[in-house]
DNA sequence: GCCAACGTTGGC
DNA sequence: GCCAACGTTGGC
């Protein structure tokens, strides 16, 4: 079992999108980095945490899990899309993603501020300066900690 | 809206 | 391969 951080801006899709479409493909994942973790290295029912960026109070907001082997994201095919990639060819497809299912909410944000605050949480990845990544490792005894805020 | 940090592109 | 220019992310 491994346990992640993926990153939705709520007005795009939200946790409580989720809820309402039980599963839901990660699509639109544009970063080479956080394709290999979803293309080479998650496995279904790995655990994620949703992560609400670019809004009032960015923060974790609930559970979600990988719900499929990883697969081409037919959005990179699309010219109609905003994801479109011309550059992705079906035959050796550069995008991949892996569908997610909805768990739980949490019935509280745990707010990046809160995260940044507590010394165990010292080292996460998500915390590191700079850090843009939208597909994220998270350590187990920093999983087990966030879960304990709740 | 601002801007720091980061990733990508493309000329050379 | 270098690196300047540009585009994006995402907190504040």
């Amino acid at each position: 079992m491994q346990y992640w951080l993926m990153k939705s801006e709520p007005d795009v899709f939200s946790i409580d999108d989720l809820k309402r479409v039980k599963v839901e493909p990660w699509d639109g994942i544009r970063n080479y980095q956080a394709r290999n973790f979803m293309r080479d290295d998650m496995r279904t029912g790995d655990q994620v945490f949703f992560y609400h960026s670019n809004c009032d109070v960015p923060g974790i907001v609930g559970i979600m899990k990988v719900a499929s082997k990883p697969y081409a994201d037919p959005t990179a095919f699309d010219p109609k899309s905003n994801y479109f990639d011309p550059k992705s060819d079906p035959d050796n497809p550069r995008w991949m993603l892996v569908d997610v299912r909805y768990v739980k909410k949490f019935k509280r944000t745990i707010s990046l501020a809160e995260l940044r605050e507590d010394p165990v949480l010292e080292g996460m990845r998500l915390l590191m300066r700079g850090n843009r990544l939208s597909v994220m490792p998270v350590e187990k005894a920093h999983w087990d900690h966030i879960l304990s805020l709740v």
